[in-house]
DNA sequence: CGTCTTTGTATTATATTATGATACTAGGTA
DNA sequence: TACCTAGTATCATAATATAATACAAAGACG
């Protein structure tokens, strides 16, 4: 951020992002000094750009406490931000049907960097707080969205991501060996779609099918989460597989070249 | 926001937000000229502002049409909301259940200066894409949501709202006589709960109930959207009704005090 | 096919504006 | 009550945003 001393680059601006993604899942709520320490700015730099957010409305100041949080109009970004990405309008009615019929999550995901990003999600009957909430990142390499969607790339595009990617522990299943993931990509290709077990969260299968553009190339993928015990493998198969693939190749003749097959690779949030 | 001439405003940080709120549900995709036009700012603001965005991630920019438009970074930005809010978690078990059993969609709504602001919401089987997406503003007076909230409020604080807050024009069913309002509202806080007409959707009726805080004054309702043509009156009454209100008044004695007791007053997005 | 117009990009001297050190105030704790 | 911490306010200084302008590239048009 300091470094870059071009004159096309405003860093007050940039300070205020800075203080904005002060704020996460687990701070959600944060006094001047704590926001002091987390954005390694001075105590009075942070207190003019804190100030300025609270004027604008992009922060809640607690009266009492004078704690800053995260104010309504992170939300209305969101908004916007549905409105300005037309896959998401095209999967709705999809995911829609798919939670209904199967009664399990039904998630659009789509690539964003090394990770890929739940964009619309429509909860199923046993869901829970954490896989309602739209917004949420994991490495592409460890969860079937991911994996599906690279599974459409050409073979030297893939291998890099397999080489190069992000891969962390998100739970004890999580494979960190990436000759195994790369093995697990190549069989989606064939199989054309993603399965993994318990990879993002326990005791759960994920099952994804990319939705490809005219290219036959993928940047998003329709994906559904099962609990295994009440879904063993030959149930998935037989139930919702088919689903999920008709769900993906329904979206997908309708995706517009050239939106989405060249996305800006560049800082990730 | 040139106005602020203090020494704790950062103008900069300022004029990027602008930048940021030039994007809405209608305009998804500014060149630089536009951008230019919709903030006000002369070019060599806009490009520095607009390439600041670009290069920190919160906008991404077509490399053909040089057309700039929100990024992932703006769905992230909810989820961090999401985790702030303590409401949401409450209300999502309950919101989901509403919606399975009912079949419609199931809203929680909060109130936003003098809008309410859908914060969550869980699609019903005849749903589609533009009552699934959260972040949605609408004005308190003429939905459902905002006069069951209202209804909770001191006389004083009522009646200055039916008098100043905003009215607007959503169908052509929607009220725009204060008086009437003003007795709706009424109603409202003798049963309990609201229901509306054609409000913010033709042809659909909208049913709310406060969920309210210790003090017994709400911030926020539970709303669920029924098509009138297979939910009449009658039906919603028997079928509906209770349900609504159950899921209200379960969340209630949860909502801690102090937290949304206190809502700032301040420029809206 | 070449000219004209529009829109995006880059540069620079100038003065506006962000800076951060410091002093002040209030709330909580011992 | 005295002390400490955390938030608020002020101000001289220098850093940085400004906006005018020139350049480049891409469409539009005859």
């Amino acid at each position: 951020m300091a470094e870059k001393q071009n004159t096309l680059y405003v860093g007050a601006l940039a300070k205020g992002l800075l203080v904005l993604r002060a704020f996460d899942k687990t701070a959600t709520e944060l006094s001047l000094t704590e926001l002091a320490a987390r954005t390694g700015l001075d105590k009075s730099a942070t207190q003019r750009l804190a100030n300025t957010l609270f004027v604008e409305g992009m922060l809640d100041k607690d009266p009492k406490t004078k704690r800053f949080r995260p104010s309504h109009a992170w939300l209305r970004m969101a908004y916007t931000y549905f409105w300005s990405n037309p896959l998401i309008q095209l999967a709705m009615p999809r995911l829609i049907e798919l939670s209904q019929h199967l009664g399990a999550t039904a998630n659009l995901a789509e690539i964003s960097g090394d990770h890929i990003l739940y964009v619309s999600r429509i909860p199923g009957k046993t869901s829970h707080f954490a896989s309602t909430i739209v917004g949420r990142r994991l490495p592409a390499l460890t969860t079937a969205a991911g994996r599906a969607i690279l599974s459409t790339w050409p073979a030297t595009d893939r291998a890099q991501a397999v080489a190069t990617w992000t891969v962390e522990q998100i739970t004890s299943q999580t494979t960190l060996d990436r000759d195994e993931i790369g093995r697990a990509i190549d069989q989606v290709a064939d199989q054309g779609y993603a399965e993994t077990q318990g990879q993002a969260m326990l005791g759960h299968t994920g099952v994804s099918a990319p939705v490809v553009g005219p290219d036959n190339v993928a940047f998003a993928a329709v994906q559904c989460s099962f609990p295994s015990r009440t879904w063993p493998a030959a149930r998935i198969q037989e139930e919702a597989l088919p689903h999920i693939l008709e769900a993906a190749n329904a979206i997908a003749p309708q995706v517009r070249p050239g939106r989405y097959t060249d996305e800006v690779g560049r800082l990730q949030v």
